[in-house]
Order: C-alpha cells, then sequence, then structure tokens
DNA sequence: CGTCAGGTTGACGCGGGTCAAAATGAGTGG
DNA sequence: CCACTCATTTTGACCCGCGTCAACCTGACG
C-alpha cells in the first residue's frame, strides 16, 4: 500500500531506483485505526513518522472552550507528520476520520535514509512546506473568504489531492466526514455548512451527500471559490 | 547584522564552530529595501532565499477582489523564504512592511551547506516547521477566535517571536504597521480593527499605539486570547 | 497653511451564530 | 419485520459580531 506514496512523490519528482528502495526501508510496522480516533495527541514526544497509506486524517488543535479548528486534512500517500522528524513534539493533535492504515517509520531510519539520499532529504523537506502551502491556502479562506467559497474551495483541493493517489474521478470523490466535521475545516457551525451546501447544491455547482462531493460545474464552483491550484504545485520540477 | 539569524538559531539548539561558519558563508549580498515594497511576486522562480537581517517583512495573498490576506510576519533572523530552496517558485508574495536589510542566500550555497553539514538542513528544515506551525495558529485564530481575542493573540505571538531577537521589552514592543495592515493579518476591515483596539485599551489589557504595542496586563491579556506558546517551540531540544 | 495618509466614530445592514425542534437514517435488539 | 436508539441532517426564528458607508479628526510633512 506504500504504492501511493511512491506514487505521489514521483508524480512531481522521478526517483532512482536506490531512493525508492529507501523509502520502501522507511516503514517499521504498519497499524489499522478505527475511525474518529486520535492516533497523536498535541504535545506528545514522537520518535517516528506516520505515514497514512489508506483512510482520511486531520490535523487539529482544541480550544479552552471546547470548540476546534481542523488546520488540514491528510489524504493517502501523505506522511502525515513529517514535521515531528525535526519538532519532536506537535503543536496539533491528529485523528483519523475514517478507519484508515498507518505506516510507521522511525525518525532514525529517516534520518538514516536522507543522510545517505540527501536528495530524498529535499524530496521530504518539499512535502512539509507543501502542507505550508496549504496551510497559507486555508488562512486566505478563513480569514477572507465567505463561507460559500469557503467550502467550494475545500473540495476543489481535495478533488486534485485525491486524484493525485487515484482516489478521484473527473466527476466527484468519497468524502466520509460529517457536516460537522466540515464545518471544523472551515470555522463554521455545522448549521451554516447545512445551509451553504443546500445552496450550492440548489445552484447546481456541486453537492455534498452521504459522504460524496458530486461536481454539478467545476469551472463556475472554481470562480465561486476563487480557485487556484498553484499552492498545490502540481507541476512537475528539479529539487 | 547576521548575529541575530544565529541568536535565534543558538536560542533553540546550539551550534557548532563549523556550523556556524557555514551559515556566516550563505548571504552573497545584502539589501536595504524600503517600506511597503514587495520583494517577491507570487509565482516568481526564485534560485536564492531571504533572510531578514532588519525590518519586519510579511507573506501575503492576493485575492480577484482585490484584498488580500497577510499570512505570516517575518521578524529579523528569520530566513524569511527558506521554503523557497525546495519549492523553487511561492504560492503567496513577500513584501517589507517597514524598511528592511535583506541577506540574499542563493539556494546552491544553501544546498552545499547542508550537504557538508547535514544537521544544518535539519536547522533549518526545522526553521520551515515552525513557520508551518505558526500558520496553524493563525488558522485557529481566524476560524475560531473573536476579532479581540485574534488581535491578543498576535501581540503576545509577536511579543515572544521579536523578544527572541532582542526586539522586545517585557512590557511591550515596536509594531510598526499600520490598523489596515494588521487588519490584513487578522481578517478583519481596518475599521473594526480600530474598535476593538480601542477596547483591549480601554480593558487595560494592551495599548496600539503609533506603532507600539504596550502591554497593560500581560497575564489577562494572554487568557483573553487562550494564548498559549507551545507552537513557538522555544525550548531548546535535539535535533 | 494645504494636503494626504491614517485613525476615529456613528448609523445601519448582513452573514453567520444560537437555540430549538423536527426529520432522516443507520444500526441493534426483540 | 418492527421498535427503539442515537448520530446526523435539516429547517425556522431570532440575534449579534463584524462589514459597509460616510463623515470627521489628527498629525506629519511640504
Amino acid at each position: 500500500m506504500i504504492e501511493r506514496h511512491l506514487a505521489r512523490l514521483r508524480a512531481r519528482h522521478p526517483l532512482s531506483d536506490a531512493e525508492e528502495e529507501a523509502v520502501r526501508g522507511l516503514v517499521e510496522e504498519t497499524r489499522v485505526v478505527g475511525p474518529r480516533t486520535t492516533i497523536i495527541r498535541e504535545g506528545e514526544r514522537l520518535a517516528h513518522s506516520t505515514l497514512l497509506l489508506d483512510g482520511l486524517l486531520c490535523r487539529y488543535k482544541d480550544l479552552r472552550d471546547g470548540k476546534r479548528q481542523i488546520t488540514e486534512l491528510n489524504v493517502p500517500g501523505d506522511f502525515a507528520d513529517m514535521h515531528s522528524f525535526t519538532l519532536k513534539t506537535l503543536d496539533h493533535s491528529m485523528a483519523t476520520l475514517t478507519e484508515s492504515v498507518v505506516g510507521l517509520a522511525p525518525h532514525d531510519r529517516i534520518r538514516d535514509a536522507i543522510e545517505r539520499h540527501p536528495r530524498l532529504g529535499r524530496l521530504y523537506w518539499f512535502g512539509t512546506n507543501l502542507d505550508a502551502a496549504i496551510h497559507r491556502e486555508w488562512e486566505v479562506s478563513l480569514g477572507q473568504r465567505s463561507a460559500t467559497a469557503r467550502a467550494a474551495a475545500l473540495f476543489c483541493e481535495m478533488h486534485l489531492r485525491l486524484g493525485l493517489v487515484g482516489l478521484a474521478e473527473p466527476g466527484g470523490f468519497a468524502l466520509p466526514i460529517t457536516q460537522n466535521e466540515l464545518g471544523e475545516c472551515l470555522g463554521l457551525t455545522p448549521v451554516h455548512v447545512n445551509r451553504i451546501l443546500r445552496q450550492l447544491r440548489e445552484d447546481g455547482l456541486v453537492s455534498f451527500r452521504s459522504g460524496r462531493v458530486e461536481f454539478g460545474d467545476l469551472a463556475r464552483l472554481r470562480t465561486c471559490a476563487d480557485f487556484s491550484d498553484d499552492y498545490l504545485y502540481l507541476e512537475p520540477d528539479d529539487i
């Protein structure tokens, strides 16, 4: 199942055989985790990074008043917390949204692989910088976009990211999360999420129903979100 | 002026003499840039990273309707766009807020230094992961905090980050930006920024006037913001 | 003294939050 | 197959934080 991770790496940067071999050697152990389970708690000391092989994860931060903000979603193929390699402890928690399969990659294995293959280090560094770019785009959504545009932008993003690992079709994709969880991504209450989903559906832009996103008019949806995919760095490049 | 950068690195991780020497060799050229000047435009291809030696920078993204969201502020000592080392092109623009002095570090010098000193690579990787942590905290602010709490949280963050490089006093610090720019950080209109600043001032928590932040009651301000400094990773650690 | 950027204030409107209740639908056990 | 439970979705009524619009004030600078 590590193929998805390799596919995602290769989509942007070619991999040598030796690099591929090194990547395959990173995962020490795989685990199956049930849905809605916190797997890493804010502040916990970590000696491994988590590769998402299948399922859906989120990063989130809790607030005093019981609310939480989801700061990113992770799709299969993502090294969900490669940043713990240098941070040692995370400023946020991580939880599964659906049942997931994760691979554990000990930090010392990562360090060895990187020292032997410096370019691999740059590729994984790129990966964490991509996470930061996604965070920035979410900041733009949360700070400037209307509720409707925020939802539209999220659907556009997830469509492309899931597409990279073969988990999206041209007309839609599975996103098995609740409207409440969608609200925690978008900084909205579940009630208002429900209202804007209805509006997007009635306008024929996109429908979100029983865990699936189905596009009605992708072009108009992109316009509604003022969406540009630049921040996802889909184009291959030297590194 | 690179001392501030070295001080910031050393505050979290000890540096060997060889590493320090390598850092000193990164900057090829320094430039003075006037206030409110865009120095890197979204999408531009970059062959160097920018070290902020003095002044204040911001990263921002423009929207179709003319608004913009500032996604992070950079303080002296920050490698403002180390992420361009792996991304090659940025998903956002960068501009000075005040007159600034920047050092240009060519990517090939960075690559050499890192291959010779792998730990230095991890230190700079840590730096970009810290940026991502700051982005996440801003997502929390933008998504969940009230306007007042957002401003309070930003003042707390900048106090600590500027303090790390000796640019803050216990009771306040210089933050020479306009209320409009503050609004672009917080996702608020300048009018509303003005109102909440008045409220924070009248409540005796903090005052923001003619480019300076003066704390009235730091403890209550932290409570008001639900602020925790964990995400700034102030504690030294092995890497 | 004029100009102009930025700060300040007030009146008013709207997007999204809050509260409450009902509808739906996926289990689960009898 | 039905009855029951519980999470989730849906809808309506109402409210408030923040945006909008517009005017005026302040201070730096020529």
